[in-house]
DNA sequence: GTCAAATACTAGGACATCCTACTATTGATG
DNA sequence: CATCAATAGTAGGATGTCCTAGTATTTGAC
């Protein structure tokens, strides 16, 4: 979920409707299309009588697109240093916490994802001597995840590439990154996020 | 991957480094969160010198965010028909469609997914009984995908009830869905979807 | 016409996500 | 102090995504 490039998830577009189109692709895994996808959904949208609905189908289906694109980019920067985007999340979430070590729990919140998914990770990372686990000094039903040297200079170097290749410049405009953090933030407040 | 609520992929956010955080949440899946992790991921990135990519890494974590909650939306609300969201789009693109098939590169290739995970969705729609795989009449190497009665009307009803759980009200405002559209557009244009 | 390259699809594997169920420990209640 | 609910973590299963490899068919070049 995503999967392999990781992906995971599920993250493609809602529909494409253009009418004909010939086989004109050549790039197995994502040919062109001529025309845009969304567009062509939103247009079959009110043609179905959903107006109403149109517009936030469009939204969430760009939001699914965007993913996919920024995950795959993400992932290909991140394969090098054999880390996914995941195991990447959780690697930068010691790097900057205070002592380098969060309870499992702590990271599955942080992340907002399963707990078994942070087992996952941490399963991997681990094998990988990027991170290890320690019990807690506290609580014995707790486990310590603190992040090993090694883990911290993969941390730094993948970071590097990551800011090189892909936040630096995303593809947006400055106003485009802009609109997005904001306009997701309202979303995301909206969820409960913070 | 999507798993469950699918998810699938990856897509959580990229850190939040509250500094400490009591033991307040309760939620096992998704606790809330004191501050906004993105804009905590922010700051330590400007903290760390990375200014130039802080604004990038924060889109494109507000991306994976929106994408992981818009999933769990959809599939939630998807649940009750017995089809995931992966599933949900190959049966609205059929449904768009004029005659109602398609072939596998050609569902692969509007929904920007990968030729297996078409594979995967048909294998488990045609199990259901929503569509039917049939020899295409000129190309003996392709596959048609049909859409069954049954799909058609799941379409239909699956549809109906995302539009009006989802779609309808995002969680957006107006503008912000305008954006989000208008944005991503820019991101999909530049990496040539269309 | 024949043969090589391209194309369509499937099989099997690696990851990532979620869910349910189960164990161990903590904490709160009586 | 004893019991029970809540919490932390893991195990196993289902789905989805990608990749690589392999088969069958079509298309294009010579």
């Amino acid at each position: 979920m995503t999967g392999g490039r990781p992906g995971c998830g599920p993250a493609p577009t809602i529909a494409a409707m253009a009418p004909a189109r010939k086989p004109t692709t050549r790039q197995p895994p994502t040919p062109r299309l001529a025309s845009d996808p969304i567009a062509e959904a939103q247009r079959q949208w009110s043609a179905h009588g959903w107006e109403g609905a149109s517009d936030g189908m469009a939204a969430v289906t760009s939001i699914m697109r965007a993913h996919q694109i920024y995950l795959a980019r993400v992932e290909a920067v991140l394969r090098p240093f054999d880390v996914s985007f995941a195991r990447y999340e959780v690697l930068m979430l010691l790097y900057f916490s205070k002592r380098g070590a969060l309870p499992m729990r702590t990271i599955g919140s942080r992340l907002q994802v399963h707990q078994t998914s942070v087992t996952n990770a941490v399963d991997r990372l681990e094998a990988a001597r990027l991170v290890r686990r320690l019990p807690h000094p506290t609580d014995r039903r707790a486990t310590l995840v603190e992040l090993a040297p090694a883990g911290r200079g993969l941390a730094e170097k993948a970071t590097a590439a990551l800011n090189d290749e892909v936040f630096t410049d995303t593809g947006l405009s400055a106003r485009g990154v802009n609109d997005i953090v904001r306009t997701i933030g309202q979303l995301r407040r909206g969820a409960g996020d913070f």
